[in-house]
DNA sequence: GGAGCTATTGACAACCTTGTCGGCAGCTAC
DNA sequence: GTAGCTGCCGACAAGGTTGTCAATAGCTCC
């Protein structure tokens, strides 16, 4: 007769969410520990902790930690294109559109710590396992811009286009995850000088595309 | 009477190092471990093992893990700034002195680890911890380089260089942490494209010195 | 009101990690 | 050779981690 009755239990009331919303919360929380301490700082128990529930019922949604992580993995890289992608689309035309773009990019990066999820997953990943940076279409849609453009007159190759991509895409998410301590190490100083960085970089990559046809 | 013989040890024979060899060569494979998984991954058992030595002997030479961690990261990142400050010194004169000077830093980001090892570091520090990025110096150099070639023409500000020397740092250092995996993500294609992509980086930096003065 | 489904839980198990401790064993000096 | 310093080790302790399991308790449907 193994303790029939433990001590009675304190007559909480449990609280009763749907599967779903279970999911999402847990998903939520652990996106907050993959954002501030990476994929191997996520731990059942604190997440747990941080929704409201034991860590058994975070294993009954998701089975296993590893499945947990590539979840939360996959959610935050999702979410991440969607916003980048939400960002090109409403960069207005005209002279100042790239920095508009640029800023727009920063702000899916940074605003929920996704930057430094992407960058965390790319240094934990096993060498090369998540190659999908998804930025071909990007690049293709900038060079078709640029030959629209160009009309006719001398034109820069595909891959000059793709090396710009790439630049922009290295600066912001560098940015992002660094912040403001990489302009710091190099001196500048001010507010507003992730900002500033931003413009600069705008100014140059038009000065280039223009230059470059 | 408990257990006065273990079963008679195999007669095997210690090797004894001095102690800095031992520290040495304990930091060594911490550090194979902070490249790989980051400051999270670096085990006891597994550098230990590494080693060849049992795990109480790395806390007889280090203490706790944390100070083993505290070391091992204050031996790369000074090795990172003396190979890259000597990449620097090492850059030649002239035409190509940029991308000379690039694939010097990349080298020095790349061979070991390095540039992995910093940014593990950077986001595992709590929140602005580690801020010597230590460019300052190296933005300082870039515009007194500019001074003397403008002669007194019209000459951009020093915040130019300094966007520039961010600029190239956060290029390089994606590079070394994503690989060709960024560059594949684009579209570019090739064995050698992180040594184009360096090539046309270096040619944008120069021209817009150029331009700029 | 009652039955069924299942989200949820406490208790437990197995494992791993850091850290301690007493003693063993190379190396050096005398 | 032998005494001492100290690098090194086996064994153990304490705490934390993931994962299992049987049981509990909300919620929905009848």
């Amino acid at each position: 007769m193994p303790r029939p009755r433990p001590p009675p239990p304190p007559p909480v009331t449990r609280r009763r969410r749907t599967a779903q919303e279970a999911r999402d919360a847990i998903l939520d929380a652990a996106e907050r520990q993959l954002v501030a301490s990476g994929p191997d700082g996520i731990r059942l128990q604190d997440v747990a902790r941080d929704v409201g529930v034991s860590h058994p019922t975070v294993l009954h949604h998701f089975g296993s930690r590893e499945a947990l992580v590539e979840a939360v993995a996959s959610r935050a890289l999702d979410s991440l294109h969607d916003d980048i992608v939400a960002a090109l689309r409403r960069a207005p035309e005209g002279e100042h559109q790239v920095a508009a773009l640029l800023d727009g990019v920063c702000e899916a990066l940074e605003s929920r710590g996704q930057g430094r999820a992407l960058m965390w997953l790319a240094l934990a990943a096993p060498a090369g396992h998540r190659d999908d940076l998804r930025l071909r279409a990007q690049a293709e849609v900038l060079h078709a811009t640029r030959e629209a453009r160009s009309a006719g007159r001398a034109m820069a190759p595909l891959e000059d286009s793709q090396f710009l991509v790439v630049l922009a895409a290295s600066a912001l998410l560098t940015q992002s995850v660094l912040g403001a301590q990489l302009l710091r190490g190099a001196g500048v100083t001010g507010a507003k000088a992730p900002a500033r960085f931003r413009a600069w970089l705008a100014r140059l990559m038009l000065a280039h595309v223009e230059r470059e046809g």
